[in-house]
DNA sequence: CTTGACCTTGGAGTATACTCTAAGGTGTAC
DNA sequence: GTACACCTTAGAGTATACTCCAAGGTCAAG
């Protein structure tokens, strides 16, 4: 099956055919051609294409960058640094992210601590003492 | 100053005008009332309105999640358990969100580890390697 | 009485990645 | 020759949280 339609491309890539078309509008990928009657026709490279946005998409890319890890691709000039740079800032990106989750995810671990559960009315509800706490007259305690 | 403009509520809780009238189609806040030219007059308890949405935002919650727990907070029924259960989701949330991330990061890590960097040429960068691996012909190293 | 800061509304724009709908043409099997 | 699956386009809808804009009314100072 080297010739295919958008469907049989999508079927074989894990994604809908208005995904294949929206990546279209995002020059992500592009039909080897047309059929007589407009049909969009793809060759094999299309189900790598789509395995390659799929691949990027997975380690946290966005299809903005996706489209410049693309062009990288296909570029005379770029280098293994070009790559690396690319991979390192998606590294602290995603570090940056762990971060800030760590720090809420605290924060709200520290609150349950405090909180007794059960029946006990939110009135007396540490957690929501907390979120409610005026700005003028802290009720600390 | 117990009775303010949007403009007060809105410098004393650190948010913009427009910010607080977004809240307000989401009936996360209401004006104590009109001037008689139409103006929104709000008393103190709106900046500590502000404060609970604030705060609760900084702890992941979406602002339709935290249009539920300030029902939870007038609510005569509610418990403390109640708002135990809501933390301890946005707990597991965080945590999968955790976990998510440190799966992507440990990806993009090692594959920057196999990566040489400098001005080799990308044919032969193992991260572009990975991206571009075509499905029926792995160029498994 | 005019300037400038502030208020009003309704609606559109931003970012991300799709997903769906409508209205209609195409291709193939029976 | 008629179902039925599949294709086309343009455009709207979804979710989230704002943010900005236009056109116009209001308020306080000088």
């Amino acid at each position: 099956m080297s010739e295919m339609t958008i469907g049989q491309l999508a079927k074989a890539s894990g994604v809908k055919t208005d995904t294949v078309r929206y990546y279209e509008t995002l020059k992500l990928i592009e039909p080897a051609g047309r059929t007589s009657s407009g049909y969009r026709v793809y060759d094999e490279t299309a189900v790598d294409r789509i395995a390659f946005i799929r691949r990027s998409k997975s380690l946290g890319f966005k299809l903005s960058e996706i489209s410049s890890l693309l062009e990288l691709q296909t570029s005379q000039t770029a280098s293994c640094e070009d790559m690396l740079h690319r991979t390192k800032a998606k590294i602290t990106e995603a570090e940056e992210n762990i971060q800030y989750l760590k720090r809420m995810r605290n924060a709200l671990e520290s609150l349950a601590a405090d909180c007794p559960g059960g029946t006990r009315p939110l009135t007396e509800c540490p957690i929501l003492d907390y979120l409610a706490a005026s700005t003028k007259q802290m009720n600390n305690k």
